[in-house]
RNA sequence: AGGGCUGUGGCCAAGUGGUAAGGCAUCUGGUUUUGAUCCAGUGUACCGUAGGUUCGAAUCCUGCCAGCCCUGCCA
């Protein structure tokens, strides 16, 4: 498991949310703060959610307050146990650690109830008994009002009878639900008169069969906040007009109607460029087993950029370098890709990968065994040390690494009649070369200068061009797999079907050969590949897989 | 259309009355046995728009425009 996100003295970018606590803070409103990350349990966790998660659980650390996690299971038909135990070992791969157990709203069915009995009692909620459809009528729309149920009007006394009656399993599902007594001409539709609990003979994972009623989110997210003693209850932009609904249930229940009670702040969710979002759509995704799974390393869950090589490190650094607003924003790939990169530049050792490749043989080497040379772990840190490659007679370099004739001046790869540098070896010069019948390089025939080891030629020539290489003999071959982003268009959520914008090439399986020192690579390691980019080892597959987590910096042109 | 929000350079995003931070991307040089990294430099931002208040406005007021969210017994 990764290593655990201590408090530090850094200083983090401003937000809006940082000001409201600063100012809460030095009011004396609260004295401490206290977050939760509230995930329901319906699905895997996905980028956005980290974005949550770095929210919380960091500003818990930075202001030495506490972080809850807790599951919002009050829908027990889509929730279940394979995805509570995901969503614990993301939050814990991304380093974070909540206060003391995880939680459950569940936890708090019984005073769920209770508060319930306080509103109906208040003459505030009352048992309805309308259907669905005929609720939907009563609601009016966004521009007619509501008007008052039938059963608006029952007395406390008979409501209390009702209510213990649902409890009991004296209702059928869909018979009867129970409702606040709010304002049926409301503009937030959220409170003409909104379900607070409905009838739902369901197992649950957490109580199992003890409830056949179950409270809704509105009123049950509030109260949970409230007896955890949240102080900043943080979600996104579509929960707006719910924080008067939120306001309304704590407000009216004695226990929590004190100034220091939890009060809801929203900000945007994170979008981005060629990917999905929504959990429907990636369950869709899974289920039409259009990826491997929730973990496909080209899904954007957690699990996913985990297998495909992403650190707990970056996916932190790429949440603080989006910050946070209340912005509706489609962030691009760049920035992800770049707090990756900047992460994986320091971290990766270097190796060398062929993923294309083809044989190049070295006339004037002796045909012996190869030799062994010692190459860098990290050309910028010697502290990482080293690691023995071979040079030999027989080698491979990568297919787009040779041309018979270069294309432009600007070519500094292999061709015919010129020389290159083999990285963390001898520079060589391409004679000639063999083809197959449909005119594909098979063989590349070469010579190498002896003197040119560690060192430039003598007599002073230039040879701009380096590129990697694999020793034959020695090599492993391996399994690249290639990525590309998922959907063709930028957002893909928009698209009528977003299947049908599906990238057919995001993914691309290449057989090469790797270093013999990776024969055994870790999973989920980073390596770079260099010239290539930063690839791990999958943690699926029995052989020897590597993904690639994202490619180098390409910054030339034409 | 009733309500709730949001509009700052290509993408994120500070700024909350005193004359536009930062990151990513871009482009240009330099270093380099990764066309990577690193270093230095690089943007006329009509601050959605039209008015108004003010000595002074991205910041205050008004109108308009655009986008997102809300009529689950989902969260």
């Amino acid at each position: 498991m990764s290593d655990k996100v201590k408090a530090d003295s850094v200083e983090r970018p401003v937000n809006f949310i940082r000001n409201i606590i600063n100012d809460d803070l030095a009011n004396h409103k609260h004295q401490s703060i206290t977050t939760r990350f509230p995930p329901e349990p319906n699905g895997y966790l996905h980028i956005g959610h980290a974005k949550s998660i770095c929210l919380n659980f960091g500003l818990a650390l930075d202001y030495q307050g506490k972080c809850n996690l807790r599951f919002d299971d009050t829908n027990p038909a889509k929730e279940n146990l394979e995805y509570v135990e995901s969503i614990k070992r993301d939050v814990a791969w991304l380093g974070f650690e909540w206060e003391g157990e995880p939680r459950y709203s569940s936890n708090y069915f019984d005073q769920f109830y209770a508060y319930a009995v306080e509103l109906i009692n208040k003459g505030l909620a009352y048992v309805c008994f309308l259907n669905a459809e005929e609720t939907r009528e009563y609601r009016g729309s966004l521009t007619e009002p509501g008007k008052d149920s039938p059963y608006r009007d029952t007395s406390p006394a008979e409501n209390l009878a009702l209510f213990e009656k649902m409890r009991a399993g004296g209702f059928k599902e869909g018979e009867c639900v129970l409702r606040a007594k709010i304002d049926m001409a409301s503009s937030f539709m959220c409170m003409r008169d909104p379900t607070l609990y409905r009838v739902r003979f369901e197992h649950h994972h957490q109580t199992g069969d003890k409830w056949c009623i179950y409270p809704m989110y509105d009123f049950a997210h509030c109260i949970s906040d409230a007896i955890e003693g949240i102080t900043h209850s943080l979600c996104t932009l579509e929960f707006q007009d719910n924080r008067r609904l939120y306001d309304w249930v704590l407000d009216n229940l004695d226990d929590f109607n004190k100034p220091d009670r939890p009060h809801q702040y929203e900000f945007s969710r994170l979008n981005l460029e060629y990917t999905v979002m929504s959990k429907r759509k990636l369950h869709q995704l899974v289920d039409d087993k259009l990826v491997e799974g929730w973990d496909d390393p080209r899904m954007p869950t957690i699990s996913g950029m985990r297998r495909r090589g992403y650190t707990p490190a970056a996916m932190r650094d790429f949440a603080e370098r989006i910050g946070i607003s209340k912005v509706d924003s489609m962030t691009g790939m760049n920035i992800l890709e770049a707090a990756v990169r900047d992460d994986l530049n320091v971290v990766a050792p270097r190796t060398m990968g062929v993923i294309d490749p083809v044989r190049v043989i070295i006339e004037n080497y002796a045909d012996s065994a190869p030799e062994t040379i010692q190459a860098p772990m990290h050309p910028q840190n010697e502290a990482m040390g080293k690691r023995e490659i071979f040079f030999g007679r027989e080698l491979y370099i990568d297919r787009a690494d040779f041309a018979e004739v270069a294309p432009d001046n600007k070519f500094q790869r292999l061709a015919l009649d010129k020389e290159v540098r083999l990285r963390n070896a001898y520079i060589i010069k391409a004679l000639r070369a063999d083809k197959d019948a449909d005119g594909n390089i098979t063989t590349i025939y070469c010579t190498y200068d002896p003197e040119t080891l560690g060192k430039n030629p003598a007599d002073g020539r230039k040879v701009k061009g380096v590129i990697h290489f694999v020793e034959a003999t020695k090599a492993v071959s391996a399994e690249f797999r290639i990525y590309d982003r998922l959907f063709t268009v930028p957002n893909p959520g928009k698209a009528d079907d977003f299947e049908s914008v599906l990238n057919p090439d995001s993914l691309v399986v290449k057989h090469g050969f790797v270093e013999p020192g990776l024969a055994d690579a870790p999973v989920e390691v980073a390596y770079q590949f260099e010239r290539e980019g930063y690839f791990c080892r999958d943690n699926k597959a029995d052989s020897l897989v590597f993904n690639r987590t994202v490619a180098l910096r390409e910054t030339w042109n034409s």
